[in-house]
DNA sequence: TCAAAAGTGTTCCTTCTACACCCATGT
DNA sequence: ACATGGGTGTAGAAGGAACACTTTTGA
């Protein structure tokens, strides 16, 4: 376990990233359980280098936890309350960790480090899941996607950090064309429709959604995709220009 | 002046603000000329107190330099490149004033302090301009109010950050019901109108606004207001209740 | 031939936009 | 009376929601 305060980031900064997957139809966030003794689930997060844009933080938080680089990552709010502070779950993690000697000067310092008041910058993800092998860090016991309308408790404010987080995706959702970066390559209309539904977690008339999609313009059709079903092949659909995709409408 | 490192701030973390009147019928953004030789504009920040919310913190920027307090307030972004310094700024504001000894024990500590790295975390206010008294610090040698068309130069990336504000507020407008913010407490369907169009920088259809704002049902409307002009006097409005105007729409 | 699911079209309704007209006011 | 600017109404266009119908597929 590194010491973060006798490393050159900045003190009391932290990010928090809250990243998206989809998979059998839920839309889940990436949580992590952490190495000790008693359940203390919490979001991926991380420190900025001195020399680190806090984009860059953010990416790299997210490419150790997933492996892939170059997902879609979007800074939405600061969390900066004064009462914002680690202490409280340190002290119960300490409690259940009696093994672990929080007196020596190593530890004291990493005390020292984490039980500060920290601004965090909250930061969401979308990823394609099927991409992605959640990784461990040292910190962490295990990592696991949780359906995100069934989060267990998080440390801190993490579970409030979701909640602002899944309010920006859908505000953004629109406006830019985010959505595709949580499917793969191709998908059928029926999958897009399902992925909107669970974000927004309500149902979408089948024929109209599909016209609002197409009439976006920014989808091209594939061949069919026959499933061996009973019924009429869905066709496959592609995003037109990835790079698109990413962009946000400039104003001014 | 003070000295920012021997106080209980957070170290490397700023408060930007942008806080945007109306007046002569133009956007205007408070802006500071600092109290040093050289010609240094700069938008109104301040650092945030180990036991103090980063929304007070800006608050508190406010109230300094407006003397009003509840005002509309909102943490737009994070600008957070590693190049995100003021060394460069501060070695010419050096240059320029030789006078100051930046070698004594405390200026040492002050040119340590501020020529780190800096994140800064960006707020736009909303005030009426008519309450507001602009008010120097010991920092300021004046403040002023400048159309948002036409900015000076401001040090570091103070310009990008009130373009990034701008573009929130417009996000924002017709979301909450902000603009009022800007208004008198009364006011008319054209004065609201006019306001609009600075914000937006273009021009609305007379009737249409009047059904738009009016179908929004947040206005009451009061006795006309007699001009002296030879046309028909328009009618007085206000807000209906004024603390739901800053409020957002909840979801989820 | 049939059920299931995909694709398409049509109607209705709400909202936005442009144009027109009427009304109050002071000279 | 009339010019000026404020208030209101309405027709047409555009966009969204609800419904119905047709097509494709494998059993």
């Amino acid at each position: 376990m590194h010491i973060p305060s006798e490393q050159d980031f900045i003190q009391q900064l932290s990010i928090d990233c809250v990243i998206f997957g989809y998979e059998d139809k839920k839309l889940k966030v990436l949580v992590s359980t952490l190495n000790f003794n008693g359940n203390f689930q919490a979001l991926p997060g991380g420190f900025v280098y001195q020399n680190e844009d806090i984009d860059d933080a953010a990416n790299r938080t997210l490419k150790e936890r997933t492996g892939i680089s170059e997902i879609y990552l979007d800074q939405f709010f600061v969390f900066g309350k004064a009462a914002r502070k680690n202490q409280n779950f340190l002290d119960e993690l300490i409690r259940l960790n009696p093994q672990m000697p929080f007196d020596g000067k190593q530890n004291k310092d990493q005390y020292d480090w984490f039980t500060k008041r920290f601004v965090s910058i909250g930061y969401y993800a979308l990823v394609d899941i099927k991409k992605v092998i959640p990784m461990k860090t040292d910190l962490d016991k295990s990592i696991q996607w949780c359906n995100v309308y069934e989060l267990p408790d998080l440390i801190i404010d993490h579970n409030e950090i979701v909640s602002k987080a899944l309010e920006s995706l859908r505000l953004n959702l629109d406006k830019k064309l985010l959505a595709f970066n949580l499917l793969s390559e191709t998908f059928t209309m029926k999958e897009a429709q399902e992925l909107y539904e669970s974000i927004f977690n309500k149902t979408f008339a089948r024929n109209n959604f599909q016209k609002k999609i197409l009439d976006m313009d920014v989808l091209e059709r594939l061949e069919k995709k026959f499933t061996g079903a009973a019924n009429k092949a869905p066709f496959l659909y592609r995003i037109k220009d990835k790079a698109k995709a990413d962009e946000s409408p400039k104003m001014m």
